[in-house]
DNA sequence: TCTATATTTCGATAATACTAGAAATAACGT
DNA sequence: ACGTTATTTCTAGTATTATCGAAATATAGA
């Protein structure tokens, strides 16, 4: 969303997507949205009910949701007048695999992975 | 950092922090910063080497050190003239964490987590 | 102390994000 | 068609963040 940097052009596909959804999550509202959507499971939740449950107004909620949806963490479908909100779920596992494959020290030892740690580069 | 609106007072402290560390997160160079300290393991990387790595100028990469420190999600040792960073597997750890258990359909079926799943709220 | 090296801080600018009221839209029931 | 309810879009003010050159700081060695 913000034009990128000369430093930084044509890199890494999926760290991009990954640092957009991670950007989502990272703001509280938003990360309390799609906590309370994942505690709803497939029903998911009206706009309505997240709203009276958070306390927002009603469109910093909606500008909050088109955010969530554009990196493709939540879905909605419209029921009549209300906008139902899913989380989903595949979305969450690439960033998760993301950040465990690529973040992680996995086996860590206290003090980090091993020496020999596959990711490991050389020095 | 940012002032929190009146609807969200005191709520929970732990999805605080953590939208914090993901906000940090949330940022491709960021994020690139980070999965390289974590290839590195716990020798880490001089911020020369990581200036080097991702082509960035020293000012701006200086900057997203110091939000990556800020967080916990990286520490620094002095070293003479060149300063080591090293990423933080213990803060890391509690952001997956709380994703992995607040966040996620643990054994999710395709479709989200079962009706019984305890996690999942009244209706 | 002088110089070189490594890195940060300063300072300015531009871009972006957040918040929220008000107006607009969409679907439903009557 | 009209009113009602649910939600979004518009709009604007404010706050925050990103970028990066230039100057400052810190350390080591000669």
């Amino acid at each position: 969303m913000r034009a990128t940097p000369r430093y930084r052009r044509g890199v890494d596909e999926e760290l991009e997507r990954t640092a957009a959804c991670l950007e989502a999550l990272g703001h509280p509202t938003r990360l309390a949205i799609y906590r309370l959507l994942v505690r709803a499971g497939s029903d998911g939740r009206p706009v309505g009910k997240i709203q009276e449950a958070l306390a927002a107004p009603a469109s910093t909620l909606s500008h909050h949701l088109k955010h969530l949806e554009m990196v493709g963490l939540i879905v909605r479908r419209r029921e009549g007048t209300t906008h139902r909100c899913v989380a989903s779920f595949p979305t969450m596992d690439q960033v998760l695999g993301f950040l465990t494959r690529e973040c992680c020290a996995e086996d860590a030892a206290p003090g980090g992975p091993p020496a020999d740690h596959p990711r490991r580069a050389a020095d």
